[in-house]
DNA sequence: TTTACAACATACTAAATAGTATGTTAAGGT
DNA sequence: ACCTTAACATACTATTTAGTATGTTGTAAA
């Protein structure tokens, strides 16, 4: 017999379903839109079949709202928050990150976009299901980068003065603003002229 | 005999046609997406029917090549970039037209956000016909920007140093960013927080 | 006044789509 | 060993959709 890792070599599982179909659908509707996306295609990039689908989502929308809390909400965190941790100053830790993961990003990756603001400009306005969730998601991003802007004022890296909570709300927008500059124009040198004017706005804030 | 206008009272007319199905088309497209609306749903909402339709366009896709052209472009220079002629200081005119267009705007005509933008985001990655307008479009609203920038700099408001194209991509970016974060909160409170933060950024620029 | 065609209207079609109805089988409890 | 049910698979349906085929009529030129 072999060593079996933790996981049990059961042919069924819920949980893995579930997360199969999610993952097939977020690179459908990332690269298509939720509109522009059927459920027979998710369910070819599946090792299963519709009845398994319909067993886990009730309808396409269901579907649309796991995107955003299980798999849109926290991916967005872990790329953008999370990093920052890792930095003294957290405000140097938002431009390298941006020039790592935008800057530094393949065109056919940036092409996409956000998947989170693809689907705030799809879809927030035409349900109110998803723009509730939606919504939640950046909330969530816009609270995680106060904490660390705050975390930075503390450290003495922000001027003391400055409203946090604003300077989040505009940096978040920056990032939206960078992917939906560069999908539009795909033209690599448009993000060293973003790139360079954040940084300006940056040293505004400095302590 | 009544005072005939200018206008041929024609119960025909192709150009007057198209401009009512490309009016209709621009709501319906605005308000819910592209592949969220249907050529019917179009239809429904002119005095004609299918047959103009496609007498005009021989398919979705043309006519959303049309909106673009014909439309969304010329209407977004319109709106942000003739008014800046009105102004001295085009660096004041950006600001104060924010504020009037975005700011001052009506919450159920926020929530849907920018025209162009949404196009962007929904359509440049699915259909090369489409990004190629869109990405015109764009650079058109850029290089306006870029003009207005420059005499702003001919006239001693600008700092001469500063590269006025890489501005006038971060002053469009901030608009769509503008649009896209307020259509995802709808939180009017953010509006001022973004603006205060664009003014920031724009007086590091200031001669 | 007639005629020719552009500018429409009407009726239809094939394909796609979300969702349903009804199976089948793995697998854990007893 | 059997039984129950959750986790799927398969087959089908009603509706919507982009697009077409085929009319009808205003209108401008001859």
């Amino acid at each position: 017999m072999e060593k079996g890792k933790k996981a049990p070599k059961k042919t069924r599982n819920l949980e893995q379903s579930r997360k199969e179909i999610l993952d097939a659908a977020f690179w459908e509707v990332f690269t298509r839109g939720f509109q522009g996306v059927s459920i027979d295609d998710i369910v070819k990039k599946t090792s299963m079949t519709k009845g398994a689908f319909y067993h886990q989502f009730p309808t396409k929308l269901d579907l649309g709202y796991a995107l955003v809390d299980e798999v849109i909400k926290p991916m967005t965190y872990s790329r953008w928050i999370d990093p920052l941790k890792e930095y003294d100053n957290p405000l140097e830790g938002i431009l390298l990150q941006i020039k790592k993961l935008i800057g530094k990003a393949a065109p056919q990756e940036l092409r996409y976009g956000c998947p989170l603001n693809n689907l705030v400009q799809e879809m927030a306005p035409v349900d109110a299901g998803f723009k509730k969730r939606l919504q939640n998601a950046l909330t969530y991003w816009i609270e995680g980068m106060d904490k660390e802007l705050k975390r930075a004022q503390k450290e003495g890296f922000l001027r003391p003065d400055v409203n946090t909570r604003q300077v989040a709300h505009f940096v978040v927008m920056a990032h939206e603003g960078f992917y939906g500059m560069l999908k539009g124009l795909d033209d690599p040198k448009a993000f060293n002229a973003l790139y360079d004017s954040l940084k300006r706005y940056f040293e505004t804030l400095r302590a």
